[in-house]
Formats: C-alpha cells, sequence, structure tokens
DNA sequence: TGTAGCGTGCTACATTTGTAGCGCCGGCTT
DNA sequence: AAGCCGGCGCTACAAATGTAGCACGCTACA
C-alpha cells in the first residue's frame, strides 16, 4: 500500500501518478523542495525494489513509472480517504466533494447526475 | 500537512480520525499489528509534539485525539487524492465514488441528486 | 499488606530515511 | 584529442523512525 511509504517516497510516488512516467529532472521539477539528482535518484532506486516503481529507458534517459495502474491505485486511495474521514460512506464523501464546487461545470453536473440513474438501474 | 508523516504515524492519526479520541490500548486494538503500548505512546508523543494529536485526561486515562479538526483533515485529504489521482477534477472522483456504489442506499441516492441540484442554483 | 496488573514515561537501540559527494561513462564542442 | 557537460550508480552518513525494556505509581483484591 502507498501509505506505507516513508514521505519523500510517498511524495515521489505521487509526482509519478500526477505528471505520468517521468525523468529524474523533471520529478526535480515538481518537488516542493529543491533536491540533489542522485536523492531522488536514491529515492527511486528503493521504490523500484519496494515494487512500487518501475524504470524503462527511453530517449530522453531512464523514465519513471508507478507500477500499480492509476486505476487500482485511485480506488485504493479513495477507500482509504472514504474510511478514515467518511466513517465508510462514500456518499458522504461524493457529497463533500460536491462541496467543494469550485471546478464543477453544468456539463458535469450532468454527468453525475446520469451515474447516479444508472447506479439506481443496477438495483431494485 | 498529514502527507508528511512517517507510515505508523500517519497510520495512528488515521484511526484517532476513524475513532475519534482514544486510548492506547483502543489504538492499539485497531492498529493492523501488535505493536507495545510504550511502542504507541512513544508515537503519540511524537504527534503530540509536532502539534498532529492532543492529549486529554479522563476516567479512563488519558485519551488522544487529531489536533485538526475533522473537517478541515477531510477537505485536505480528498484534495490531495483529487489533484493526484484525477488530474484536478473533484467530478471525476465523485464519479469514481459512484463506481463504488458497494454501499450506496437509494436514499444516499436522493441525497446526492438534491445536492446537484443545488449546487446548480449556486450560479448561472 | 503483599502482590498482581495496568497505564505511564524514559531511555536506548536497530533500522530506515533523506541527502550529499565522488567517480564513471557517453556525447558534444573546439 | 582534450576538455567539458549531464545523467548515472555507489557509498557514506546524519537524522528520523519504529520498537522494546525498565522502573514507577496507582488501583484492586486475596
Amino acid at each position: 500500500m502507498l501509505s506505507s511509504l516513508p514521505p519523500r517516497e510517498r511524495e515521489i510516488v505521487d509526482i509519478l501518478y500526477e505528471r505520468g512516467a517521468s525523468t529524474v529532472t523533471e520529478i526535480g521539477d515538481s518537488l516542493a523542495d529543491e533536491l540533489s539528482g542522485s536523492a531522488i535518484r536514491a529515492m527511486l532506486k528503493r521504490l523500484e525494489t519496494k515494487g512500487f516503481v518501475v524504470r524503462e529507458a527511453s530517449e530522453r534517459g531512464f523514465v519513471y513509472a508507478p507500477s500499480v495502474s492509476d486505476k487500482t491505485a485511485r480506488k485504493s486511495a479513495l477507500s482509504q480517504v472514504v474510511r478514515v474521514f467518511f466513517n465508510g460512506s462514500a456518499t458522504s464523501a461524493a457529497a463533500a466533494l460536491l462541496g467543494m464546487q469550485d471546478e464543477m461545470s453544468n456539463s458535469e453536473l450532468d454527468e453525475l447526475e446520469k451515474m447516479i440513474a444508472k447506479a439506481r438501474e443496477g438495483r431494485g
């Protein structure tokens, strides 16, 4: 599980999910604080041995990517938050998300309504 | 930020959010793996000095609680997940939540629709 | 009143993290 | 060819983390 990672490693994996496969330098740019290349590489190596990231060569040098699929990681992250902060209720979490409407367009709201309708059909 | 905490400390804070204020023994019970009381207490002490948990006496002995309000922590946790895994789109996240319908009752779906309607009113 | 038990804090210590420095290699320039 | 990057991996080391052990005080109960 991601939550078992130390802060720095966790931060790096997050960046990987956020940006997709990245080079050491790119990671360095996304990092909040300046960090030496070798430091980042050391982190990545540990993450690799732990099995959280994979490395492949490219023209731009090595690129690193999370080994667990976005989909799985997403799901796991959401479950975690739902369990810890919303007493296991996905609905409450969704509601809270609506509360952060900052960025929700009408069409997105439409989307959601459709999904709700669909979810209803899926049962009695 | 919670994400800056080492795994074990993080786990403990999570438990505190999940259960509310708890004693050392209660925390020990919720912990995935067996852990000596003093180990837990040491963690809590660190968390206390870092300012993440507060401690107050009660009849049941000391109880520990997160120092940051549930509300704030919730919001921050959600934002984090939304940014990292959903490209900043709260809507996608909400949709994913719907996908995990496992536990969503019809009345909860009603609730959500109401909230969507409300969110719509809040704009043009 | 002894003693068993629980919750507590302190200290110590092994392991893990976080980071920098060094030296290597391959490509580019002049 | 000589010199200079930039990316790389290794090693080293300080700091932080994870955990256990010990000694104390306060019950409760034989």
